[in-house]
DNA sequence: TTGAAATAGTACGTCAGAGGTCCTATATAA
DNA sequence: TTATATAGGACCTCTGACGTACTATTTCAA
């Protein structure tokens, strides 16, 4: 259904939080949990993923917890989303290469499919909308303009 | 994730074959499901669906088979995939309201959320983006600038 | 030095939906 | 009247989203 998943939701609004902290505070997993109503289990899971993949850095211990790594114009939409929930993909037919770069077109699925070429066009628009959308973008709510027009 | 359905494929796939069926042909489900190695059964349902849903004229019994209603270019990708997966939607947050016109960009579903609005707006986006994109582009491989620039 | 509070790592459980099959009824051409 | 279509269902299976649980480790503070 062209859906994100409720992970990458859940990491994104612990990315604005944290964004939001002033400079060299940290905010726990319980306090976002509770905060918007997240299950606190799942949050801690996502925040692992997010410190391991370099996004936040946390700190154990008591009175631990998070704060951001990357600053927010640094985060776009898809690094973060691939974290949480593997490579994007409009359609099973379209794989990225390796590098992250252009990928050929080629559908590897299915002889004689007529929309290959033009799956793996939209697959890429989206793509590229989504890579200039920022964390930066998501943060400033009421600036309705903001983003790729 | 972020990805369309293989109902969505398979039925694009196979609107573009009837697109392209001289006037006044039909192609049959078996016809189409063993051209593009598409399940038949599955292809049957989705055929069905595309009926009732206007896109296509079926025609019973012997040398039956179907044959598409709507112009190529009046078939936007997100008209079809709505009729094949249900409403589109980039979060469970995002409700489309009945005249499918805009949604007010308010969550339902949490309070305090802090990402509802820029949800909404990529949101829409992405669905306006879509709607552009009609079976005519889709069938035309080659041009690769032919959507939404 | 001990306990509370935090993250790290990992494994597991559940359930809806994607993907696919099958059966019966009906229409139509030969 | 038979073969070949679609119509309309019901049904099945398996994966992945979503969430839970447990143990280990780190750190602060009483």
């Amino acid at each position: 259904m062209l859906a994100m998943t409720k992970k990458t939701g859940y990491g994104l609004i612990a990315m604005t939080h944290l964004a939001r902290l002033p400079q060299g505070h940290l905010a726990s997993a319980r306090e976002i949990s509770e905060h918007y109503e997240i299950p606190l289990a799942l949050l801690m899971n996502i925040l692992k993923e997010l410190a391991s993949a370099g996004y936040v850095k946390s700190v154990r211990g008591s009175h631990g917890g998070y704060h951001i790594l990357k600053p927010p114009n640094e985060v776009n939409f898809v690094g973060l989303m691939e974290v949480l929930e593997g490579p994007m993909k409009l359609a099973e037919c379209v794989m990225e290469d390796v590098s992250g770069g252009l990928d050929n077109g080629k559908c590897e699925l299915m002889e004689k499919c007529p929309i290959s070429d033009p799956i793996h066009r939209v697959h890429r628009r989206i793509r590229d909308f989504l890579i200039e959308l920022t964390l930066a973008d998501v943060m400033d709510s009421p600036p309705a303009d903001a983003v790729a027009r």
